[in-house]
DNA sequence: ATCGCGCCATAGGATGCTTCTATGCCTCTC
DNA sequence: GAGAGGCATAGAAGCATCCTATGGCGCGAT
């Protein structure tokens, strides 16, 4: 579902909360670097846009109206996701310029770096982090061979040689839009999981692997699929806009879980638990950029 | 902090998820309503300004790459973000065609609003609600006159012809800058409190006038500002970058606390608390679309 | 093997928007 | 009464985006 073309531009809902935080146009245009003129027309198209008043302008400064206090607030909330992007993608770009070298797993990456760097990022301006994602077997390599200073894993594996602490657990659950048949009881015996066609991941997936090998042990078949599909957005699309389950990262859809659009269906029996770690070269010193990066994640 | 010139177009970022969603460009553009070419450069531009390819076009689709993958993970998170906005903004436009109408107080239309406004408009998408944003008293007046089916306060107060149902609660609390003295024991005396210049709301403000309540119920002074600021954003600013403590809602703070920019100081003998209730005229029957809204919020 | 379809990229032109500098008016303060 | 800070307007320049039309490419069906 797009965001309708008329939705502000996340420029102008910065640009307004700056407002609202210093107390006039003038202030928050020159902490955007632009213009006087140009920071109070934006102002006003976002108005005409939103179709209210959002500032009551005034000699001494601009103060939100009733109206804009609300939408400020509001704002606020995107404008913290985009920072979380932002340190991010920052990390992203900076392969191997940065003083902190991280490499993460994709479920790491995806939903719990952001956060954390962003907090980073704000504690520690001049030192930048550079981020890589690989699976479980680069990141050990690259601690290895020195090539990462920090590494973050989902995977129980033995670990010689690398000292390790535990930052949180993740676990494949089975989902369902809000109408499908599961959603009521919330429950469905394992047996049945295992003989429905499911959205999955091409063959080859982890996930996919994992949750076979879970069913084999419990005696059941191969799962079967209604659809394959090439990422894990692609898969959580489906499954919210069509009929079909699906066993996915309990991370993955933990977002859609809470804000209603999918059901957690509880499969007794069924258990792929995994914790998700943060692991370093043993004997040699943590960097001191690790530690505290460690710190503010407990 | 504003976001950097260079950060992407939240409809670019739109477009991109939904290119990994739906597994191709031109799928993409038709969902948004624009043509194959201009989607096509849109995303081009998007790798460009990142510097990093995200997706390996094929003859049958497109899919993300590695890094792709990791962008498209990070931008959900704003576009989700953007929908509750755009749920709360809607709402707030409408403010006399919706079939359902909402009063909310201004701490709960701010921070709790739009995730239910957004659900319930995924799930209810051809019946809009219309939100009104008023003090308590307001909000109470709406409902007896029949100006509204539903309301929203966060006052203790005597409700005589209404039925309600909390859902929620909120309270005043100290927060200071993670670097001031009182981030690190994270408590202070109540005493200390009162004598220490806080950043405040303008005389008048309810905020400001509990807190003055509870210190005189405590028999210690009037608290004395050291600032005083139009709205509770810039409050917030002030005390996110000074030296001074503030006590504010804690609603109004989660998440700067959250993501460790602030830290809630406890203040032992000091308790400002207040119940969140939903309320509505008591006798007559509860529109059903108000009932699954209190449902959902449940 | 070939035809057809779906997908993506490029080119060219038109439209629209945002930006900037310069200026004026207003109010509060000294 | 003068000065400073704040916001709005005007006009021009620059930039970006969009669209339509077209071409190339690979896969699948006949």
């Amino acid at each position: 579902m797009p965001l309708p073309a008329s939705f502000p531009e996340l420029a102008s809902l910065d640009l307004f909360v700056s407002v609202v935080e210093l107390g006039s146009v003038s202030r928050a245009a020159a902490a955007h670097g632009v213009s006087q003129p140009s920071a109070s027309s934006r102002i006003k198209h976002l108005e005409r846009q939103l179709g209210m008043r959002l500032l009551d302008r005034g000699p001494s400064g601009s103060l939100p109206t009733d109206a804009g206090v609300v939408v400020a607030g509001w704002a606020e909330t995107i404008l913290r996701a985009a920072h979380e992007l932002e340190a991010g993608l920052s990390a992203f770009q900076a392969a191997q310029a940065g003083r902190l070298r991280i490499v993460a797993s994709f479920t790491i990456a995806e939903y719990l770096l952001p956060q954390w760097l962003d907090r980073f990022s704000r504690d520690h301006p001049r030192d930048s982090i550079a981020l890589e994602v690989a699976n479980s077997t680069t990141v050990i390599d690259r601690l290895r061979h020195g090539a990462a200073d920090l590494g973050f894993i989902e995977t129980p594996s033995e670990l010689d040689g690398l000292d390790e602490a535990i930052v949180g657990n993740d676990e494949l659950v089975t989902v369902v839009a809000t109408g499908h048949p599961w959603a009521t009881p919330r429950t469905v015996p394992v047996e049945a999981l295992a003989a429905t066609p499911l959205v999955m991941r091409e063959a080859g997936s982890g996930t996919r692997a994992a949750l076979a090998a879970a069913l084999r042990d419990l005696g059941l078949g191969e799962p079967s699929a209604v659809l394959e599909l090439g990422s894990t957005s692609a898969v959580r699309a489906a499954v919210v806009h069509g009929n079909s389950p699906t066993v996915i990262s309990r991370l993955a859809v933990a977002a859609e879980v809470a804000a209603g659009q999918l059901v957690e269906v509880d499969v007794p029996g069924l258990s792929v638990a995994r914790q998700l770690r943060a692991v370093w070269p043993a004997g040699t010193a943590l960097p001191s950029l690790a530690r505290e990066l460690l710190d503010d994640i407990r």
